[in-house]
RNA sequence: GCUCCUAUAGUUAAAUGGUAUAACGUGUCCAUGGUAAGGAUAAAUUUCAAGUUCGAUUCUUGAUGGGAGCACCA
């Protein structure tokens, strides 16, 4: 005799077992219409699942998450089935919801086509037209391993052997004809999944997601739980591409890249004006925070190299460079060793702790080809590094002064939302254990110290040291990875760094590693997207435009821009022989954000017509009073 | 690096087994203008290498670059 609580605080009380579709019934019958999924004591489970004892049911419709991600995992079930029925032979192996969706990854000898896609659309939506029935089974691990063998799924049968033996084998059947192995749970019928989905792409992934094994082909899809948001998902996404700083980069001619060079910036004026702006600003900022600004050789002998463990432990990443005379050297993917080196330049005593070195250091690091995307992965970046040469008592306390600094940059450049991810020991590394165990625990201790949101990466740190690494989201809800910092108390002592202690011992101070930009590219690309192009005044690479309306006011409009550059802002005259309507479109497509149209009135007031990036509204202002508060804009406070 | 897709004026695109078309941009000329495209005209293009073919920009193969993922990662 169950007695079921609902999350109303409501119970309902049954004579016999009952189903999740029993109860909606009996809670209303526009429920059991809308009910996907529901948890019985907090465990999902199919909404035909008997419940025989007493215990707190919640029904998922398509408006809870629980009940969206249901639509997405039948979807993916559903998919499998359209491409095994289309496509016989294909073996299916996983297919899990993902953000925004689906995939499932097949093998198959031939590849599938986006006229594929279409077709294997096609035969979902008569699959779920037909509103085929779900039905779960549990299994024996033998009779599974063999079912699946018998049928050719050898990829099915290798998970379940990777199944934990105490842990139940259920199979779902979609209809009479199909199967899958699963854990569910799954919607009733297929009816249920709704027509708002979509297969966007298909491409190669490893087995297992490891690139020794075979690679299989996956198949993307988004789904929803109606149309409208669908549409919406798919609006985003154009959103995206419309802010892609590939594009915007060649449209604002800010830079291009080349295949002479892949994975390497040319920079145009305008891109290398941005670049340096926020190298001016970081430095004014570091200035503020006690760094000693360096720079360091790139190109270094060999021997550096192997000492200082990257060789072994970064080599695939490294280009090198042989001389004439056969030397071998190093083209620098990192600029620790080279800033250490200037760090053991004389004696340094605990009384120069912490001693804070910054460098704008350009490294190479041969990636992968595939890996190279834009400016956000090139094989060639500015690092706004430093190296923060401390004790460990004093870990803790300068890593929080770095994460103050990072937050405060992030902000004055548009990013309030910021969420750290700490990751420890990799395998491949350097230092013994319990030194590992220090720096890992005085970091930490640092993370939990700033009370933001962090996460842990297990086995993701350098090969030197623990890092913590800045996550900013951006202002359409894309995570960025930028900022990162590393605690290393390895490679001081490898290259021999030492301080005088108060007790006249030299030691060996530990080292950290921060990069607040991470890449001076890739943040230009993040702050591309972010803005759409559209810089604040600020750091806008051309700030102003000054338009005479035509050739009589070229001179007033000439010296205007000068007037203007004098005051510390960039500043452009256009005297071409174009109309005034045809300058103020091309200029606003430019992104420019202030244009200054000077004509008779403005001649005679001594004045100009300002118009913003995005209005039409006309603001008429003194020249001396538009230098005035324009200077003043063109720094952060 | 791996899988798939892809490569045409400066840019974005179109077309074809017989060397290519448009728009924007650029140059020249006319129009001298008040807040998102005034008019005319000219110049300019098939990534590279092999193969098939009488003939390849088009078909095939390879290389290189680019794209979407995977793996790797700032």
């Amino acid at each position: 005799m169950p007695i079921i609580s609902l999350p109303d605080g409501k119970t309902l009380n049954f004579q016999k077992e009952v189903t999740g579709l029993e109860i909606a019934d009996k809670i209303s019958k526009s429920l059991l219409k809308q009910a996907l999924i529901m948890s019985v004591d907090g465990q999902l489970k199919d909404l035909y699942f008997s419940i025989d004892k007493d215990c707190s049911v919640k029904i998922f419709t398509s408006k809870d998450p629980e009940g969206l991600e249901v639509i997405r995992h039948d979807t993916a079930h559903i998919m499998a089935m359209a491409v095994q029925e289309l496509y016989p032979g294909t073996q299916v192996t996983i297919g899990p919801v993902i953000k925004n969706g689906f995939y499932y990854d097949f093998a198959r000898k031939e590849t599938f086509t986006e006229d594929d896609l279409k077709k294997i659309e096609k035969r979902m939506s008569e699959i779920i037209d037909k509103d085929v029935k779900t039905r779960r089974e549990v299994w024996e691990r033998d009779k599974a391993i063999s079912h699946f063998k018998k049928i050719g799924e050898k990829y099915k049968a290798e998970i379940i052997k990777s199944i934990p033996e105490s842990e139940e084998l259920s199979i779902y059947h979609h209809g009479d004809t199909w199967h899958d192995l699963c854990r569910g749970p799954h919607l009733v019928s297929s009816g249920k999944i709704g027509k708002a989905f979509k297969l966007t792409k298909v491409s190669g992934a490893y087995w297992r997601g490891d690139s020794n094994n075979e690679m299989l082909q996956r198949i993307y899809g988004t789904g929803w739980a109606n149309q409208k948001d669908l549409e919406d998902h798919l609006n985003r996404i154009e959103e995206a591409e419309k802010r892609d700083h590939r594009k915007l980069g060649k449209e604002m001619d800010l830079f291009h890249f080349r295949e002479e060079s892949p994975g390497s910036v040319f920079w145009h004026e305008k891109g290398w004006t941005l670049f340096q702006k926020l190298i001016d600003y970081m430095r004014m900022k570091q200035n503020i925070a006690g760094y000693k600004e360096i720079n360091t050789p790139e190109v270094l002998d060999r021997s550096l190299w192997e000492k200082s463990g990257h060789l072994e432990k970064f080599g695939e990443n490294m280009y090198t460079t042989t001389t004439p005379d056969e030397k071998i050297f190093a083209v620098k993917p990192m600029n620790c060793p080279g800033c250490i080196e200037v760090f053991n330049q004389g004696l340094k005593s605990y009384k120069d702790l912490p001693l804070k070195m910054s460098e704008f250091g350009k490294v190479h690091r041969y990636e992968p080809s595939g890996a190279l995307h834009g400016l956000l992965r090139v094989r060639a970046f500015t690092q706004d590094d430093a190296h923060i040469f401390c004790t460990e008592d004093q870990i803790t306390q300068e890593c929080l002064i770095v994460t103050n600094l990072i937050l405060e940059i992030y902000k004055d450049l548009g990013f309030e939302n910021v969420i750290l991810k700490y990751s420890d020991r990799p395998e491949l590394r350097v230092g013994d254990d319990d030194v590992w165990d220090k720096a890992e625990s005085a970091l930490l201790e640092a993370v939990k110290a700033t009370k933001l949101e962090y996460s842990i990466n297990k086995g993701e740190g350098a090969f030197y040291g623990p890092k913590i690494e800045f996550v900013l989201r951006d202002a359409i809800g894309r995570d960025w990875q930028c900022g990162t910092l590393q605690v290393d108390f390895n490679l001081p002592g490898r290259l021999g760094a030492s301080y005088v202690d108060r007790d006249g011992v030299k030691k060996v101070p530990v080292m950290l590693h921060r990069a607040l930009f991470g890449s001076l590219e890739r943040f230009i690309g993040i702050l591309i997207e972010n803005y759409a192009g559209k810089f604040p005044f600020w750091i806008s690479p051309s700030q102003t435009m000054v338009i005479p309306i035509s050739e009589e006011f070229n001179d007033y409009a000439i010296k205007v821009c000068e007037k203007i550059k004098n005051s510390g802002m960039s500043s452009s005259v256009d005297l071409k022989n174009n109309n005034l309507n045809y300058k103020i479109r091309e200029h606003s497509l430019a992104k420019i954000p202030i244009l200054l149209i000077c004509g008779k009135k403005e001649v005679d007031s001594k004045s100009v017509t300002i118009r913003r990036l995005d209005s039409n509204k006309q603001e008429n202002m003194k020249l001396d009073s538009f230098l005035k508060s324009f200077s003043a804009l063109n720094k952060v406070s």
